[in-house]
This record gives C-alpha cells, structure tokens and sequence, in this order.
DNA sequence: ATGTCC
C-alpha cells in the first residue's frame, strides 16, 4: 500500500498535496486528530477527497470533515466549492438522500417529567404514529398537483396544511424552501415514489429520538436556543426518502452523457457533473431543490405529528408542552452561496454533503432570534452515546465555506456490525442504560448499534478546537424510534 | 440513504 502523502498543518488540520492524484486543481484538506485520521485512512476516502479536487472550477481546497467516510463520488463528510462562472455541479457530491438533515425542538419538560413508563409509553405511541422503515407510506397521499406545491413550498406546504406554525418556518435553514424549485424537471417515477412517502421517518440512520439536555458549554448561547439542563429535546433525523434518491439516480444518468458532451475527464465517474451555468446544471439544480423541499415538508409533518402524540400521551396542553422548533438543517445539498475568496465575493456553488453549514453571527442567513450567536448547528450521534449542539463561526466562514462536520461517521459497514451484534440484545444493553429503543426491524438495530460509529464526542471536539464551530450542548438519548 | 437488483 502506497503512504498517503498527508502533511501535518496543525494538531487538527492536514493537507493532501497537489499531485497525489493525477489533475489535482487545488490541494486536499482534512479537518480531524491523528486517532480519527487512522480510521480516515482504513478506507479510500482520501483518494476520493483528492478526487474532487480536480473537479473543473474548484476553489480553495477539496474539504474533508472529521467525520467522513467512504461514499459514492465524494466521501460522506466532504465540502466541494465551484464558481458558478467555470465550475460544475455534481450529484454525487450532493448524496443520494438529497436534504438528508436534522430538527431539533425544545419543549418545557424536564427529565423528571417522564419516568421510565411514561417514556416507554411515549415511545411505542410514536412508534405507532410514525411510520417508519424502509418503503415505509404515510397517512398523506399526495395527488399530482399537491406533489408540485410540496416540491415548490417545502415546510411552508405543511403549516398550510396546519402541520406547525410560521414560527417553524423562521427557524429553519433557508426558512424550510428553497427558491428555484422545478417540479417540471422531477420524473414521474419520483414523484410517484415521493407520493406516499411525506411524513414517514424511513431506515438506516434516520430516527426521532426523545433527548435530555445533559451538560451546557456556553451558557449564552444556550440561553438564546432556550435550553437549559435536565429539559427534554425531541431530534429528528430523515431526509426527502424515495423521491430525492431517485431524482439523485435520474440526473447522474444525465451527468455521464454530459461528460462526454462537455469534455470533462473525471478519475471517477461517480464524479459525474456539467458546469454549473449549462443545461444539465440548471435543470438538476432545480430538481435537487424540488427534492430538498419535499425533505423540508416530511420533518415538518413528522414534528406535528410527533408534538400530537406528546400532547395525547402526557394530557397536557400545548402551552404547557412549549414544543418549539429550535432549528432544522440540512446536510446533504447543494446551496448558492455568497463567499470572500481572496478579498473578492464570489458566487459559489457549495456542495455539503454529510456537513453541515456553520455560518457566524451576524451572518445574513442566520435567523433574526439567534444573529447575536450565529448558526445552530445540530450534530446527530449513535442512539447510545449522545447529540451536539454547536453554533457557526467565523473561522469557518473564512475556512471552510462556513462548513462543519454532521454526525458520528460509521467505522463498522452494516455487515460487519449485524456480525458483531450476533447473539447479543442490542435492546436490553441501551434499555440497561435507560434508552427505550423501538425499532421496525432487528437487523436495524444491530446495523445502527453505538459501536458501528465513531465517537460523536470526538469528532465534535475536533471541529471545536480547530474553531469550525463551538459547543453549547450535549443532549443525552431518552427514547428512540427508527426504521 | 434506497420499493438495499428494473
């Protein structure tokens, strides 16, 4: 096996040459501690960090988070920035589960407002209120011409529908819709498979989970989220489920038949792009918004749905419950973005993909309540250890393209984790720990157990020192249901 | 992630 020619720039910051793959625009950088870094290099997702970084139009460098493993094209946890003027889009740098991202709400609760059988009874209500798995249909069935509003109105459809307030809207990463949404460009297949699908939670990682606040690191910023310790959080983590994954299918079809037709030479088709400003570019970009939308509308179904069964369950009311969204993200999207790169504001074209962005206070695109902290930034972990909240900064605005890391990261595949869960309870040793899992299969369960990931804690401590972003709260699991 | 192989 050939070295990996990583120079050390800091304790948390190295650099991939130019030249460690062939047609290198610009050098490699990887957020992460020398511990993470030899789990980095256990797989080849630093061949594809160099990868992108020939992609035409890159700026800066091919960006790589503490948390990234092996994907397809680009590795889950990097950060790809073209120009609009020369530079491409790609869909494989984007994800398959376009607008995968996570919701936080906070509610007036305290731990001791749910001992152990009022959690177990909150958790199988919600299980049987949520559908989850994969395939999974919802109680919704969107006719054609709903399917459009969705794709164009995003969250903004569902508390139309009643499914939350205006305030949801202000407290969510482009307000829960982006602009320039096509649902014209989206194919009948998927919108066939999104009709059924909005308000399901669906499988693999995705989860709504039942948090406590379990230590706070800044105290103002936490006063300013509204969390304090020992309250009870509800996370919810899923994307935009059959319809996003096969917009993603349908446009890397159309980006093969682009390179050739543009003359692009990728060292990996799964790269498979078209400039930014072409055809294909435009047309894919309206449907990865159309695809973000509907991601945006099913957490907001998901959140209603999840605040009815509380208040059903605990026979409160809605003002004693205070079920607010603190903040939705996503990190798996594509986003045209205003950034200084060398003194000059240039448009670029971010991909994040497993990242999540980061911007500072004072930052226009952060919301009014939180300008004077900046960006939430929500940080899913495994349903045995613990969730982050962190807020942007300005370093990472400098660096980074105000970008940070999005979770955990596997370190086991899904088989090697079923293998290891043999002949164990998966259920029993969380339960041992206090965490009511309901899930809609074994096998799930064993994929997603605590250790298949990497250590949140110390991935999260990464992009807190290099000062990507900074810690406000840890959030313990409580209940959890997945797919 | 995903009607985990149209």
């Amino acid at each position: 096996m050939t070295a990996i020619p990583l120079k050390k720039i800091d304790d948390y910051r190295w650099e991939l040459p130019i030249g460690y793959v062939p047609g290198m625009r610009v050098p490699g950088r990887v957020y992460a501690d020398e511990q993470l870094l030899a789990d980095i290099m256990k797989d080849e997702s630093l061949k594809q960090v160099a990868n992108a970084a020939t992609l035409p139009g890159i700026i800066g460098a091919s960006l790589a988070m503490p948390d990234i493993h092996y994907g397809y094209g680009l590795p889950i946890g990097g950060v790809l920035a073209t120009d609009v003027s020369d530079g491409i889009i790609s869909p494989g740098a984007t994800g398959y589960d376009i607008n995968c991202g996570v919701r936080l709400i906070r509610t007036n609760l305290t731990r001791q407002d749910l001992p152990l059988e009022t959690l177990k009874t909150l958790v199988a209500a919600l299980f049987a209120k949520i559908p989850t798995g994969v395939g999974s249909h919802g109680k919704i069935k969107l006719s054609a011409a709903e399917s459009r509003k969705v794709l164009t109105e995003g969250a903004a459809w569902a508390v139309k529908k009643g499914y939350g307030q205006d305030a949801d809207l202000e407290h969510s990463e482009a307000g829960g819709c982006l602009e320039g949404a096509d649902s014209e460009l989206v194919s009948d297949r998927a919108h066939e498979r999104g009709a059924g699908q909005l308000g399901t939670l669906g499988s693999g990682n995705h989860f709504l989970e039942i948090q406590y606040v379990d230590e706070i690191y800044n105290s103002d910023a936490a006063k300013v989220l509204g969390l304090a310790e020992n309250q009870i959080t509800v996370m919810i983590h899923t994307g935009s489920r059959g319809l996003g994954h096969q917009i993603c299918t349908d446009y890397l079809g159309m980006m093969g038949q682009a390179l050739t037709k543009y003359k692009i030479e990728l060292p990996d088709r799964q790269l498979a792009c078209a400039p930014f400003k072409s055809k294909e570019g435009q047309q894919y970009l309206a449907a990865m918004r159309a695809a973000a939308n509907f991601a945006w509308a099913n957490r907001q179904c998901l959140m209603y749905w999840a605040f009815e069964v509380f208040l059903m369950t605990l026979n409160i009311s809605p003002k004693a419950l205070g079920f607010n969204l603190i903040y939705d993200l996503a990190h798996n999207i594509v986003k045209i973005e205003k950034h200084q790169v060398e003194g000059k504001t240039r448009e670029l074209v971010v991909h994040r993909k497993g990242a999540t962005r980061a911007f500072p206070s004072g930052h226009d695109e952060v919301p009014a309540a939180y300008k004077s902290i900046g960006q939430p930034v929500l940080i899913p972990g495994d349903m045995g250890r613990c969730s982050y909240v962190l807020m942007g900064t300005q370093a990472a605005l400098e660096e980074t393209f105000g970008s940070t890391c999005h979770g955990a990261g596997r370190v086991l595949s899904r088989h090697q984790a079923i293998k290891q869960a043999k002949g164990r309870s998966i259920y029993r040793e969380l339960e041992d720990k206090g965490i009511i899992i309901k899930t809609a299969g074994r096998e799930t369960l064993a994929e997603e157990m605590p250790e298949a990931y990497k250590d949140v804690s110390q991935v999260v401590e990464v992009v807190h020192q290099a000062g990507i972003s900074g810690k406000v709260a840890r959030l313990r699991p409580l209940g959890v249901i997945k797919g």
